[in-house]
RNA sequence: GGGCAAAUACCAGAGUGGCCAAAUGGGGCAGACUGUAAAUCUGCUGGCUUCGCCUUCGGUGGUUCGAAUCCAUCUUUGCCCA
């Protein structure tokens, strides 16, 4: 994998670079839809790659592991070859699922111990086992073991979860460094920045991360409880230290305006399941603000979905069809609402990276912002 | 023409003397959702000057300290017999 820096805006961190990697180019900054199972959930592939124009996709590698299994991944030949997706894809490694499944799981220095969310099985997940389920997912980029700490953990757990992770990502390290890729195309592993809210901590891991000279480096642990103006000192500050000429992954966020001051920040990469998630529950992400497409107010809106939208089905359908859809609970609706969600993430990371190279950003900005949050 | 049964909030449907403004579903209205245990979850759904009060359980009248619940009668609906 390689990183080619472009361009930096002249008032801002923001970034525009290139991510090439044996599956094909990445223009950052650049949002990755979620497919946790190998599927962005209500997305069909051919809208993926045409109407949404996605450049990379998310795996998870816990839920791949407990279904299909790797044994299916491995005959199959990969998740590429397994879902179709040709382009570059990135597996999670199961780190968040430490942090949501809490309850049916234990932690301990060696790794962690799970009960399936499906069929309750016990299964134990440890740096090196992760490493090698990610190999045999085969996605071109890999993330280390980590422990996604809560956002409103205390002082001393964050220093021991930061630590532990630390130790973790040695042992990811030497695993994946100790192996080779399955399919015959190269993978790049990234490393995690935790500490949560603690600028300390988040010193000393971006410190500790930066050092290990991964081909990207990740930030993660936020978005996960803590306020949103502590997210962004957090990023301005592990950005500062990042390596420059590797591309930065902010973990798990977020809203179209937490999107945008990330960017700001010198983000090049974003995963979050918002725009499915909050689609398959009627909201729709637009240029001028936020849908809720149950509400009763488009009941008789025969205007199409989004006038200049982003995608093809914006104006293929109106208002009042989709809110038909969704009271209705009809499959249509939460595939119109994926489709058209993604579309507008691709797009608006996508004019970030136009006005970052136009040298514009610092004014596109605060205007499309301010539209962002709008609540129609 | 005769007999039996039933009528409860937007709908369906519990309740069969006080703990009932009335269970539960559905529908409706709104909110939440940030590396997906999520096509999920939460709240509200008679009115009001809302720690309380007022009007509701087909209509009317009655019994009772007290009625959605008991009695009479009327209306409507369903079933059965002619």
């Amino acid at each position: 994998m390689n990183f080619e820096l472009q361009h930096t805006d002249c008032k801002s961190n923001a970034r525009a670079g290139l991510i090439t990697t044996d599956h094909g180019t990445i223009q950052t900054p650049i949002f990755m839809p979620v497919g946790t199972v190998g599927s962005v959930k209500a997305v069909q592939l051919y809208e993926l790659k045409n109407d949404i124009e996605a450049q990379i996709i998310l795996g998870n590698t816990y839920h791949l592991y407990l279904r299909p299994g790797i044994d299916i991944l491995e005959k199959a030949g990969g998740l590429h070859k397994f879902n179709g997706f040709d382009r570059p894809m990135l597996t999670d490694s199961g780190g968040f699922q430490v942090f949501s499944l809490t309850g049916i799981r234990k932690l301990t220095e060696e790794g962690v111990e799970f009960r399936s969310h499906i069929d309750g099985s016990k299964h134990m997940f440890t740096p090196e086992r992760v490493m090698d389920i990610e190999r045999s997912i085969g996605a071109d980029i890999v993330m280390a073991f980590d422990e996604c700490a809560p956002g409103t953990s205390d002082y001393e757990y964050a220093r021991k979860s930061t630590a532990l992770t630390h130790r973790w990502l040695d042992r990811c390290i030497e695993r994946f460094n100790n192996t080779d890729p399955k399919y015959g195309y190269k993978q790049s592993l990234f490393p995690i920045v935790q500490g949560c809210v603690y600028r300390d901590l988040r010193i000393q891991s971006a410190e500790y991360i930066a050092a290990k000279g991964a081909d990207g480096n990740a930030i993660g642990g936020l978005a996960v409880g803590e306020p949103v103006e502590k997210m962004y000192e957090m990023i301005e500050l592990v950005n500062g230290i990042l390596p420059k000429d590797k591309p930065r992954y902010l973990m798990g966020v977020g809203t179209p305006v937490n999107i945008l001051e990330a960017i700001s920040l010198g983000v090049d990469m974003f995963d979050c399941v918002m725009p499915t998630r909050n689609g398959r529950n009627g909201m729709l992400f637009t240029k001028d603000g936020i849908m809720n497409m149950k509400n009763k107010k488009w009941e008789d809106d025969f205007s199409p979905i989004e006038t200049d939208g982003a995608s093809r089905v914006d104006l293929l359908y109106t208002k009042a069809y989709l809110h038909h859809l969704f009271h209705a609970r009809e499959l249509l609706a939460m595939q119109i609402a994926s489709v058209h969600n993604l579309a507008f993430y691709l797009w608006l990371v996508g004019e970030a990276r136009k006005h970052i190279l136009a040298d514009d950003f610092a004014i596109w900005k605060p205007r499309m912002i301010e539209k962002l949050s709008t609540r129609l």
